[in-house]
DNA sequence: GTGGTCTAGACCACG
DNA sequence: GTGGTCTAGACCACA
């Protein structure tokens, strides 16, 4: 495993999808599941580029998308931060798990799985949805 | 919508993936549904990329992936078939679903979601599963 | 198998070369190997094509091949007929060897595999060479 | 001859074959050979085609086999690199050498060749088979 | 800078 | 007519 733990976010990253996607992804779900607070400072671009060993243009891309998407805040000489807004964050996990069913279903659909099948599917698969 | 029907297959393109990948994910769709028989022509490389208002060389970059996946044959100066192989089909319709059930829990799970809640999600969302 | 037998050769086509090519090996590996006699006839175009289902266009450019090498003579009005040059065949035969031994031993050196361990092989796949 | 010298590797190209594949066999024989170390970057498409003086294009074309064979991976902004996994190079190694002994003595064998001629024809070239 | 996609248009081999 | 190769050149996303 390539993991590295970075600002108590865990982060393991691949060549299959664009690497601030993936920084992106991964520092959403940190905040998602709670697993760092709100209000929390996060490492600087810099720090964070070190960390994972890629490019800091690469972590910046990654940090202005979280902070157009409300998760976080900048403070001018501080750092950058996760926000406070408790309700923003629900938000977003919410549509980002609804984005992803309907484009899982999508998918499905268009392979001719009907409903039923599609959770069976899921059920073999150890969830138990 | 910018539909068109070419060789009885239902095409809508859009600039948001790749113009060769959306063709090959739709010809496969329609081999995998069934909705186009076993053995059968399909539509040549220019009538095809004419029908799609395309570049004949987009759309047989997608016809060459969909024979290295043993989805077609190409029979020279007689144009691209369907394979008359059902259980190739039938395995590689599998391994989509498979591919695309694995994505997503992925994705839930890096949400926080659990099983539960994701088999919620998928009843609100019309699925029974 | 897509065997056909026709003018006591025998012949199984693929898609993986040209067509005219597959003909062309098969003929000449039969008068190679003894198994259709000198001067003998040879089926005309119409009834080979017929036979293999192919493209008379296909029978006919391996044909001129074949006439190309001196392996056949037409006769006008009564059809191709295989050399009686029993000397021509041989070193026909030959060359043809030849080429398939340089071709090996090109492509084997390319992957560098030394002398010892193209026998190694060679001897694993049941030729005792 | 016209060869060039490009990343470490040898070329020498001709009309006889589709240049990409030119391009992916002589890349893949470098690797093969052990020529070029693993995890090693090789020229970017921009370079090779330069240095080839062909389109970049073909190139490419030849690169994303080699991708798809698992011989490389692409690095996004970085450019192609040799993998690190050497039993992934051992075993395409070995599955070529294993196609290049089947055809050859598919072929000597469809010319009517006994094995232990064709040992006799090997050792006569210099090659101690 | 890197690889990747797409186009337009030429030319070839095959059937 | 079919698929396949190649070119030149534009444009994009990523690092």
């Amino acid at each position: 495993m390539n993991e590295v733990i970075v600002g108590g976010m865990r982060f393991a990253l691949d060549l299959s999808q664009p690497l601030y996607e993936q920084v992106l992804d991964q520092v959403r779900s940190s905040i998602a599941k709670g697993e760092i607070a709100l209000g929390e400072k996060i490492p600087s671009v810099r720090e964070m580029a070190q960390a994972l060993k890629i490019n800091p243009n690469t972590v910046m891309r990654a940090y202005q998308e979280l902070e157009r998407d409300g998760l976080t805040e900048t403070r001018r000489g501080q750092g950058t931060f996760i926000t406070t807004d408790a309700e923003k964050v629900r938000l977003i996990r919410y549509r980002l798990a609804e984005e992803a069913v309907d484009e899982f279903l999508a998918k499905l659909g268009s392979l001719g799985f009907t409903p039923s099948e599609v959770a069976a599917i899921l059920r073999s698969k150890g969830g138990e949805a």
